[in-house]
DNA sequence: CGGAAATATTGACACTGTCAATATGGGTAA
DNA sequence: TTACCCATATTGACAGTGTCAATATTTCCG
């Protein structure tokens, strides 16, 4: 049996999953329905309840996959740049590049109330973002100069600076005041120690 | 006249947002709705339309006390404390304070869909806080040791940090794993230069 | 005092997520 | 093949939502 054609409709939850992406992306979170799903997808309204459960569940498995494509965006040419440095200076345009294609799924993955928090592949996903992002801070030399982060300290810094850029930057409300075109690269000195760069 | 008692209920409007923002931190975002609130308030559930428009109207009448109130909670104790270093501390334990005691508000407050982006009213109090905050990184030595930023750098990077740090440390998601109890002035001296502290 | 304006109510509408009941087709064991 | 079970999809219904037009009530002001 064809594994894309089984039954009615044949991989609906995938269908789904790209529809309501697109939804998202094209109306925001507010114009993104099941039912507007459900009927650009061609089944009825009800059709996604066996594979998400809820609306949540739905929300929860396309923001696992942003946060899946947010660590291939971090990792894409982890192969083709023997740079330390600069693997880790590329992750980090990776996440914020990621932000920027993405503004209402990245905003969506940090949402407090429409997901499913303890939703186990969910936390893998976001665990695995949160690992690399670690690396990247391994590479930046912590208490002011002597290498090694036994804390966390560098980790949270770094992890906080790199979301808050993110959020900031994909907002409509700061892009004209504030921002200033600076990439992350150019802020991400301050938290250099000893003119590394 | 009494201004308490004008017409039918007298100030409504502050009314309703009391009663939104008793629902927002009690049920969450999804949990408040126009109809509630109107139950709650006493009156009929097309009240609002004459002093709000929409929801989008109350929500960001809300979001724009909370802005307020932040700025309130940044400079709360700033003319008690005559050291401008013990200032700038207290201003980003008093941001992340707000923060963690309105979590569902600080999130909503920076919500993309959600709220009238544009309202003079709002933009009014977030560039308050912004400046703020502007304040705040004028303490810290920016470009490896030369006081003085004129490219706006240490302000995008200190307006980033504090409000990812803010954003993770409400994440129900993140409080277990990652935070490990780090305050804001714990991860502060990374982007400071010189050993200042 | 009387009209105008602000404010609140009522009723209706389309839309939403969710659920129970039902229908349909695939997979599998006899 | 046949008969059954289960996964999957449909239908219909329901309560709840925001929003609007029409209407009613109160206050304000000339």
């Amino acid at each position: 049996m064809d594994a894309a054609r089984k039954y009615h409709h044949g991989n609906l939850k995938e269908a789904f999953l790209k529809a309501a992406r697109d939804l998202l992306e094209r109306d925001g979170l507010g114009g993104l329905s099941l039912r507007k799903c459900a009927e650009k997808v061609g089944v009825s309204h009800a059709a996604p309840k066996n594979h998400f459960g809820n609306i949540a569940g739905l929300l929860t498995a396309m923001v696992t996959t942003g946060y899946a494509e947010l660590a291939v965006m971090m990792t894409a040419d982890a192969n083709t740049n023997a740079d330390r440095k600069r693997r880790r200076d590329q992750a980090l345009l990776g996440y914020v590049a990621f932000a920027q294609a993405n503004p209402a799924l990245y905003d969506l993955m940090f949402s407090r109330d429409r997901l499913v928090q303890d939703d186990p592949d969910l936390l893998q996903q976001v665990r695995a973002c949160f690992v690399i992002l670690a690396d990247c801070s391994a590479e930046l030399g912590w208490h002011h100069g002597s290498l090694g982060d036994k804390t966390g300290k560098g980790q949270v810094a770094m992890w906080s600076l790199v979301h808050g850029y993110a959020q900031l930057v994909t907002a409509e409300r700061f892009k004209k005041d504030n921002m200033k075109g600076l990439s992350i690269l150019d802020i991400l000195p301050i938290i250099e120690q000893d003119g590394q760069n």
